[in-house]
Formats: structure tokens, sequence, C-alpha cells
DNA sequence: ACTGAAAACAGTTCATT
DNA sequence: AATGAACTGTTTTCAGT
């Protein structure tokens, strides 16, 4: 069978780390058929170039937040980046998404009470400038949570990512 | 200054393991004030007991899917817990949610474009058992992202976890 | 890709509460 | 009984070739 191409073998080991993510280099290196020193090179590549992402995740309940909710928020034209970023400095705030449709910002947050969320919602939120209309939707049960991570995160342009080249669109057995 | 609770240690450990998910258990230790013994210990427990999760996180774009759209639905009667089950196994869908308000079910995916984001909406979900009306999202850019893990994934039932008791509510500078 | 030194880890024992 | 600390052999990591 012919080798695989470069950004395939990242692929390979990115996989792995899903399934995995603590596994040592060695194990590694033996399922994506490279030296360990090869793994290591690429997962340190892979990191600073910023397409693969480790995360200590802790239950929100556990750390005392058990509330998760969602807000939906219509922002007054030309208020949305600037409310993005106020969203985005709230400690209870834990995503923030610039969306389209008839809400333009969805924010998520967790809170120690329900009564903690509604105080936050009415008070805080409701008293942001640029805060046309805002619904809260509490969410009840997680039933599947696949992380991945947008690159985005942080981004503030239009840079051309590198890989941007090597999509090749054919990763998902394919629709187009 | 009085010693640290035994869960206020395990909360240390996690809040340093978040800023830091690939740190030495040697210089976790450091930072908590404990032996690497004991901090090596209580992060095994932490982790069979699900309060504390590893996470390997791609970026979506680099695997191949840069479109990240989320999907509202609103389920027939009784059909919910179903529907959430059905969404939950398909790979294009990474995150369930059952919620409250209009709509029952959020659910979010990755794709490799968009106009496979526009088949699987028509083609897939629309052809779901039970799926009344669906509306669909899509994120242009995620100006935070903050994981957190709420602990019932794949849990079935209404078992009472041991740290119910010790949720002290006052974490958040509080309010109730 | 291989080698060797330094570091971290896993397992055990002992003392403390 | 449960937890923290100290000690020891093994494995992993990491830099240099």
């Amino acid at each position: 069978m012919a080798s695989k191409s470069s950004i395939e073998k990242d692929r390979s080991i990115i996989r792995e780390l899903v399934k995995d993510p603590r596994q040592t280099n060695v194990a590694l290196a033996a399922k994506v058929g490279l030296s360990e020193g090869s793994v290591r090179r690429r997962m340190e590549r892979l990191i600073t170039e910023g397409q693969l992402q480790f995360a200590a995740i802790p239950s929100a309940a556990f750390m005392g937040r058990p509330v998760h909710t969602l807000f939906e928020i219509q922002s007054a034209p030309g208020a949305t980046e600037q409310l993005i970023d106020k969203l985005a400095g709230m400690p209870e705030i834990s995503y923030v998404y610039h969306v389209t449709g008839q809400f333009d910002i969805i924010a998520v947050g967790y809170f120690a009470s329900s009564n903690a969320m509604r105080q936050f919602w009415t008070e805080r939120l409701g008293h942001l400038d640029g805060v046309m209309e805002s619904r809260s939707v509490m969410v009840l049960r997680v039933a599947k949570r696949a992380h991945e991570w947008a690159r985005d995160i942080a981004v503030t342009g239009d840079e051309d990512p590198a890989w941007e080249a090597d999509r090749e669109l054919g990763v998902l057995g394919s629709t187009t």
C-alpha cells in the first residue's frame, strides 16, 4: 500500500489522540507507524499551529455550577462585535458564538443555581449595551458531547491558513 | 491558615489542570501543596468518578469539516428521547442537548461544506421520525470556548452522586 | 531513526488522622 | 479505614548524533 501523505499522518495522530488523549508517545507511535521522535515533533507542531489542543474538562456540577443555560441574543445593528467581546469577558459565560438567523449571538453559561442564572440574565445580560432581545434556554440533558475545536478562537481576521490548501473534503465519505 | 478540605483540594487540582492540562504531576503537586503521589491518586479517583475528563480536541477545519452548524428541533410529543438517541448516533453530529423552550433539541454538527450541511439537513434530519420542525443556524465565529463537562453524558438515570452533598454553592461568590 | 541521560511515573510501605 | 509522605524500580521523555 502507498505510504500516507504528511497531512494524513497528522490526521491519524490526531484521531488516535482523540480516542485516548493521555496515551504515551511510544504507544501512539506504534499505532500510527512512526518513531516516537517523529510523533512527538508532529504533535508539538500541531499544537503550536493550533490544529490540536488538549483540555482538562471538569464536571461543571462538581465545580459548583450545575445549571447549564444557553442565551440567544439579538443585538442592535453594529453592536454585535462589541457585545460578543463583553460576553466573552464574563466568567460565567463559557461559550460565545456569532451565528446567522433571528438571533446574532448564542452564549452558554454555567451557574450555581437557577436563581444565579436568573440574576445574571436580568441584571447583567439585560443591562448590556446593544442587547435588543434575549431568550434563555435551559439545558436539561447533554446526550452527546464529542469535543471539536474551532481554530478561529481568538483569531482576529482573515488570514489564509496553510492547511486550507490541503483540505481535501474527502474525509467524510463525501458529499458535495 | 486552616488546611483545605478534601473537596477543595480536588477542586484546586482541577483548576490547575484546566489552566495546563499537560503539566506533570510533580509540577501540579508543587502548585497545590501536596505530594506527587497524593495528586496522582486524587486525579485517578476524579477521573474514574467522572468529575474530570481529558480530551484531545482537533480543529474541525483541519480535520476536513469547516462548516459548523446548529440545528434547533421541535419534536413530536413523546418522540423526544428516541430522536435524541438517533441524533447522538450520527457521526456528523457532535453535540446533542435536550433543552427547554420552543425547540426541544439542539444538535451541533461539523460538515465538509455548506452543501454537505444542506444535504444532511434536508435528506437525513428532515426524514427522521418525530421531527416536527427544524431550523439551522450557522456558526460564523467562535469567540470563546472554555470547555466544561456535564457529568450526565451517557448516564442513564437518577443516581445520587456522592458529591451532591458537598456542593457548597459558595464557589461563585454567590447568589442564591 | 537510534542512543543515552534525566525526568516522570507506578507501585509499595510506613506514619498519621 | 482513609490519606499523605517517602522510597524504589521501571518507563517515558527529550536532546544529541
